[in-house]
RNA sequence: GCCAAGGUGGCAGAGUUCGGUCAGACGCAGCGGCCUGCAGAGCCGCCCAACGCCGGUUCAAAUCCGGCCCUUGGCUCCA
């Protein structure tokens, strides 16, 4: 079985194939604002492609940029003190891109090219470009000429006298096309794109932006070039998979596609894949609209596991919509996979390794879970499927402690531990599953909670359990009042109790 | 107006590439049972039930073709 992924370009599912290293490129985001969950949704997609192209022998060579030259930045200049300048506001939101990526546990992309730092590669290929015919200059500026490249709408399925119709004949334009798109702007930001993005006004001088010295003059990048020039610079003329939002198809990737194939008479990109949009309210997540949720608070809210879980709920290519029932339902979904982890190994554990138990039952699920998530990543990432096998191993799991314990007792055992007839082997099996699977390829995190904090958490596993013995006790004296007192004492600091047959358990939350 | 994606049960969301093995994946919510002092977790069962509408092709269509309606995204910065 060979993975297969739709294609963007020909609108089909098509099966992938590449050399042994795969040129993977991530479209990044503007750094204007704080991250949101929708460049979230983006991030974890792209990361689970990472991640499974990697399980499947792959050297994965991840690029992913960072947009920090823009208006949007520069009209936020002055908002902070701090923010005497476009870098200091895209300085600013970096920061907290990269810290959400570690928050979101993300495997690191090799490089993260800034546009600000690939300054002359970007003039390099505008000029190539004017001097190839595709380009011209106007007033300092320079504009692509879809004209000149006969395959201009390929991807996005646009035509190009269609979109010259729509566009607004002004008899002034710089350009020669309405379509064209700019390659490079003469002079800094324009007043009145500032005023468009600024969100407050703040006092009268306006900033221009950073600009750079080229051929035409002062001026800044266009909105394009950045990722044509950048992929190149870390990639080379043609990448395997370029990945990004579904609205960028048209007009960001489309251009890009002309600008690089047009310089290099080469393939851009052999696979698009475009991950659908998170809504949110019926519509999507989007800094401009505000219906948005940041990275941060949703990490702190949330936690990642469940984040992960939830991004895990849905196709990348079919739009998902975030309310709080469809939270909650993944914060269900989690909480089944990290308590079915945790249940395991401690039957892994409390197991006599000389006992020779094998339970077929739960050695054939554990097979059947891996195949069916192998099948599931392979047919374009369904990760809705991938995840329902893992759900699926948590039934034979559950079955299989539960018919043991209730075995152990009936024996009335109080040694149940040399007793128990656990399938070690096919438990660690079952482990194993959730590590590599869940683990490695979904990114979630086993097991991790009360490894996180070290120390504290040792103290306060004590004092819980000083705590449960307590309530031990009053249960055994049969004040039951008292018990539920203890219980519900500890669930209000966050600890919640629960009983089974081989005494309490509790975990944190 | 043009381009694109999509419309499947109370919710969410697979299945559409290659028509039958698929109608009721997985999950959530709800209901019942087992277990339990109670609760929770877990297990078992139920949920009497959905393929936007209208045609067509076919022995057979959620799946192919045509038309229509609706939603979302893009056509301006946007993951």
């Amino acid at each position: 079985m060979t993975l297969s992924v739709t294609n963007t370009l020909t609108g089909d599912r098509e099966e992938f194939s590449a050399d042994d290293e795969v040129l993977l490129y991530v479209c990044g985001l503007t750094v204007s604002d704080d991250p949101h969950l929708g460049h979230a949704r983006l991030w974890f997609h792209a990361d689970v492609l990472h991640r499974w192209l990697a399980y499947r022998g792959y050297d994965v060579r991840h690029v992913e940029n960072v947009t920090d030259v823009n208006e949007k930045i520069t009209a936020r200049v002055g908002e902070r003190e701090a923010w005497t300048g476009e870098a200091d506001v895209a300085e600013t939101f970096t920061a907290e891109v990269f810290e959400s990526m570690r928050g979101l546990n993300l495997l690191r992309a090799e490089v993260y090219p800034r546009v600000s730092e690939h300054v002359p590669e970007i003039v390099e290929l505008v000029e190539r470009l004017v001097e190839a015919g595709y380009a011209y200059e106007s007033n300092g500026s320079v504009y692509f000429d879809v004209t000149e490249f006969p395959e201009y709408g390929k991807l996005s399925n646009q035509d190009v006298e269609e979109l010259e119709a729509q566009g607004e004949p002004d008899e002034r334009s710089e350009k020669r096309n309405p379509a064209d798109f700019a390659l490079w702007k003469a002079d800094g930001v324009s007043e009145t794109a500032v005023r468009e993005h600024a969100k407050h006004d703040h006092g009268a001088e306006t900033p221009k932006g950073q600009t750079w010295d080229s051929p035409w003059g002062e001026g800044r990048p266009g909105w394009h070039v950045e990722c044509s020039a950048m992929s190149t610079t870390h990639l080379g003329e043609t990448l395997d998979i370029h990945m990004g939002g579904r609205d960028l198809v048209f007009p960001h990737h489309e251009n890009e596609i002309a600008q690089s194939e047009a310089a290099s008479g080469e393939t851009f990109a052999r696979y698009w894949l475009h991950c659908g949009l998170l809504s949110m309210e019926g519509e999507k997540m989007s800094s401009s609209i505000g219906n948005f949720w940041t990275v941060p608070d949703a990490l702190e809210e949330l936690g990642v596991n469940v984040l992960r879980t939830f991004y895990a709920g849905a196709a990348y290519r079919s739009e998902q919509a975030l309310t709080d029932e469809t939270v909650a339902e993944a914060e269900e979904r989690w909480d089944r996979l990290s308590r079915t982890y945790d249940r395991a190994v401690a039957a892994v554990d409390s197991v006599d390794a000389r006992a020779k138990v094998t339970d077929e039952d739960l050695r054939e699920a554990v097979a059947a879970t891996r195949e069916e998530f192998e099948r599931a990543m392979d047919d374009d990432l369904n990760l809705r499927e991938a995840t329902a096998a893992l759900l699926d191993l948590t039934d034979a799991v559950n079955r299989h402690v539960d018919a043991v314990e209730t075995a152990d007792e009936a024996e009335g055992a109080d040694d149940a531990d040399a007793l128990s007839g656990y399938d070690y082997r096919g438990l660690r099996e079952a482990v194993e599953a959730f590590e590599k699977l869940g683990g490695d390829v979904l990114g979630l995190q086993f097991g991790a909670a009360g490894a996180e904090a070290g120390g504290e958490v040792e103290l306060a596993e004590e004092l819980v359990e000083l705590v449960l013995d307590l309530r031990e006790s009053a249960r055994e004296a049969g004040e039951y009042e008292r018990a539920d007192e203890l219980r519900d004492a500890l669930e209000a600091v966050g600890v919640t109790v629960e009983d089974s047959s081989e005494g309490p358990t509790y975990r944190f939350e």
